[in-house]
DNA sequence: ACAAAGTTTCATTTTTTTTTGAAAGTTTAA
DNA sequence: TTAAACTTTCAAAAAAAAATGAAACTTTGT
């Protein structure tokens, strides 16, 4: 296998991973080209590598860093602007699930304690409701607290983890 | 709050929850649906509350159920089949990472393996390549392996987690 | 102050995903 | 064996999401 060919099917597979993961195709792309890269890619080189438009580059950059899992960089003497991503794992992990805990975690929260103290009834219909989504507010605000608490480690909390959970 | 509203609340936010998830949004209504009722609801009864066509409720229970989180009950003296949610969260968040593994990460691990294994000539260039994917390889296999102990526990298993990370 | 080099924005187009609905298929009871 | 009751399939339509590209904007060097 060609360095090329190694580095595409690469990058073409962890976009089709982000998109199964609701995150879109170009932004995991260049994600993966990026970690993948071993100094800073511009816009240009971006939208050449992957094909795509200075638009879509533009924004989908924008994105990752809004994620703060890619940074901007200078060179010096130069007046383009470069691009890193993150590229420690553990980092990486700690960023994603503090941003989707933060985006959406926190939402369904807020509506499950809402729905779930509505006055019933004393159908069986209505205690169900009750019960049930009481249960799944306890539920996710445990696994919430659970992920922030692993990921406080920062450094190499899975590691840390594997440790804790086999023993 | 009247009941309709609240339960007309969680489905939608489900919904919504699960398209972020990359799970599309009629699915995961189902789902909520299915998981706050108290008895098992009929195909018809799905598509009138959802407002979705005979062929959306069909492929998407077939979706549910290959997950192995929703099932069909039949009632005696009707011709109807019924459908029920898997209502222990424990036990849906156990089969639904077990879905997951099999379908994103193991083929996922199959590509990372075979990109990182390439055969590197001495740049630095595709030394960090094979260095990273090496390194992203080892994480999503670990990662993968505690998602598999943790949910073994399979009764209890947030609980469980949650008092050896807070020791 | 200007223009060159670069970046961002957003209305429009394209692509992808989801939904529909009607036809085909299946099961059951008489 | 037939027909009613019900479910599944899948080509086509609709909806949603993503990408384009050109104009607007910003920054920098002279």
């Amino acid at each position: 296998m060609e360095f090329k060919e190694a580095k595409n099917k690469f990058v073409q597979t962890w976009g089709a991973l982000g998109s199964q993961w609701g995150i879109n195709k170009t932004m995991a792309q260049i994600h993966a080209l990026l970690m993948v890269s071993n100094e800073a890619v511009s816009m240009e080189d971006i939208m050449d590598e992957l094909q795509i438009s200075r638009g879509n580059a533009s924004m989908n950059l924008r994105a990752l860093m809004d994620w703060g899992i890619v940074y901007k960089e200078y060179k010096v003497g130069e007046r383009k602007e470069f691009f890193t991503a993150e590229k420690d794992l553990d980092e990486l992990a700690v960023k994603i699930s503090r941003e989707r805990s933060k985006r959406e975690i926190k939402p369904v929260l807020k509506i499950l304690k809402e729905v779930s103290t509505f006055e019933a009834n004393n159908s069986a219909e209505e205690k169900h409701f009750v019960d049930q989504t009481t249960k799944l507010y306890d539920f996710v605000l445990k696994a919430d607290n659970v992920l922030d608490k692993i990921t406080e480690y920062k450094d190499n909390w899975l590691t840390k983890l594997v440790v804790k959970i086999m023993k």
